[in-house]
DNA sequence: TATTGTTATACTCTATAACTATA
DNA sequence: TATAGTTATAGAGTATAACAATA
């Protein structure tokens, strides 16, 4: 078949939309990437002045949260592989952030618990977090927030 | 005032609430972790045939998708500093992907062009990609999943 | 044998500062 | 002087594998 020949749509819209990648502005991976950044930077601010790096941060608040876990669970929680966490447990260890202990029933396992001193730097940086998040509510809208929310917390539980 | 005189309810409810942080489920930076590297699993096991890194394919589909960029440009859409996306466009013009050029009237602006390699790279990714992106809608919903991308577009215009 | 966590390694990105070249 | 980008450096996380201890 010559090239006069061939039918003036020789491909569908969908074939056409195969043939290409979406925006990134739609690429789920690079929007939700996008989007951490820009609520980040406030959050980062407020890090800088507490001397405790973002990873700690959130590790700490799962272990605040959760309590007397093991490490593969937080590890999965706080969106960190082991081997990372072990180090950040053992450094959040030496500052008196946090206990660790073998489990009584299986000694494979090393329980994590928050002291004192940890809840004592989530307790000083609440009134600022919850100020950024307060103005993140305020300028986002309130109900567009939640509705993201619900939103990712969903998609956390579907089956990919 | 004595306790004894003070009010029965002393704080009230918001007092209350301005005393904890959030579930970290329901804290945005970590919601948009946990979302993004569950969604980034089946991106990363494509990504690993190719041998290109997630911060390389990000930056590729970014100068594809607008052409002709100077690096701060890239810089902001990739999520990169400077100093980080300096070497990956070296790297990635040593391996024939991208070009780079001083701005004819500029000379300390470089501009970035994709390459008809990297044209190829991101063509030989199109099948998957988009399977990927199919299987996400298909099992989270299509409607859910515009509706996340499009609170992700505006969280990202707003003003924080 | 399988599982939990640690250690080792090479690579990469982060974050900051100092520097170069151009405007 | 200010801006765009590069280089340098220290620190941290990623990813994988090898290892130790326990089950």
């Amino acid at each position: 078949m010559s090239i006069a020949e061939s039918p003036a749509k020789e491909f569908s819209q969908s074939d056409r939309e195969k043939s290409a990648l979406r925006a990134t502005s739609r690429a789920l991976p690079i929007a939700l990437l996008r989007a951490r950044e820009k609520v980040m930077e406030p959050v980062r601010t407020m890090l800088s002045e507490t001397g405790v790096t973002e990873q700690k941060w959130r590790t700490l608040r799962i272990i605040h949260e959760m309590g007397g876990l093991e490490q593969s669970t937080i590890a999965r929680e706080a969106c960190l592989l082991l081997p990372s966490l072990s180090r950040i447990l053992q450094a959040m260890e030496s500052d008196g952030l946090v206990t660790r202990q073998a489990d009584r029933d299986d000694r494979r396992r090393i329980l994590v618990d928050i002291t004192d001193k940890g809840r004592a730097l989530i307790r000083d940086n609440i009134a600022a977090s919850n100020a950024i998040y307060e103005r993140l509510e305020a300028e986002f809208g309130q109900q567009k927030l939640d509705q993201l929310l619900d939103l990712l917390e969903d998609l956390q539980r579907a089956k990919l």
